[in-house]
DNA sequence: GCAAAATTTGAAACATTATAACATTTGCAG
DNA sequence: CTGCAAATGTTATAATGTTTCAAATTTTGC
């Protein structure tokens, strides 16, 4: 697995999308699940930055593609690609973002610019552990976990209002 | 401070409401904030159960009132509620709950029980640490956390079906 | 007290996000 | 081929949240 792309760095942005885009279609043949064109596409859309991207956003792509979608289309295809880890739904934002870890069997942490609006993703073990031990002294049992994390990135603390 | 009931278990409901109020007016008061009729109405009404409440619930709760509000009656209210700490939105349910450390200055943490709805703020020190730690490590600027936990708390787990 | 300013509330319209219900098409197994 | 299940199309509608401007109320400075 080569090294992770900073979000709000600037990088070759191509390879995340082909990276994304190769380890869809990896998952998903694993999984016996069909990653259609449109699926596809929509993961295509979302991967298109690093930023999260709301439903109407993906249905307004698509129909600059020519492609005429109602709103089912798109939840749909999200769905599915949540179901299979390949997009991560930001609740605080009602939005969606490629999972930077697909495959990896991991509970996301979200870092959220409010400046710049970028989103990187963790995998924070010891934030997770520190979690399911909260829960289970309260005898809860965790199932699911949102941890959503806004603020300023590296660079918007220093270069202010950056795009 | 009274100990804090355990939203799950039968209690002492009344109480629950009348300290929530009687804190909010004392909060208020410090911080020159108004709590007028309408923002504690809606605050009483958010602390009717431990089960989070929709705007929109709120506000039918209002018109059975005679209160005949619009959305923005709400919405205000609850922002109102919000930046004085005396609410939280849940923002995987897109629903309000009553804080239970309000004038504490905390992060809440938030268990969420999937079958009976009830909610048990926590405030987790050990879970701060580690989310401040694993953002500060990226170089991340943490303003504000939303850390909610789906699962099954201990009542449902043994009694399936509970209200 | 009183007028000006600021805050709060009312009211109507609108915007955004998400789902329900049912018809049609497509992929696949036998 | 044929029949079934999964996927998509289509229309309508539900649920959540905001903008805007007007009216009422409260506070403030005098
Ligand atoms: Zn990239
Ligand atoms: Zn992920
Ligand atoms: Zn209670
Ligand atoms: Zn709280």
């Amino acid at each position: 697995m080569s090294a992770r792309a900073i979000p709000y760095r600037p990088h070759n942005h191509d390879a995340c999308v082909s990276q994304a885009l190769t380890d869809a279609r990896a998952i998903c043949q694993r999984q016996n699940a069909r990653l259609t064109p449109i699926r596809e596409r929509v993961l295509e859309l979302i991967w298109q930055s690093h930023k999260p991207l709301g439903a109407y956003d993906v249905l307004g792509e698509l129909s600059t593609d020519g492609h005429n979608a109602a709103p089912p289309t798109v939840y749909r295809a999200l769905d599915f690609l949540q179901q299979h880890g390949l997009v991560h739904r930001i609740a605080s934002l009602n939005a969606f973002i490629g999972c930077t870890h697909a495959g990896e069997n991991h509970t996301g942490m979200f870092l959220i610019c409010r400046a710049c609006g970028n989103v990187l993703e963790l995998t924070a073990p010891s934030v997770s552990t520190e979690v399911r031990k909260a829960a289970s002294e309260e005898g809860f049992r965790a199932e699911n976990t949102t941890l959503e994390i806004a603020g300023l990135c590296p660079r918007c603390q220093s270069e202010p209002d950056h795009e």
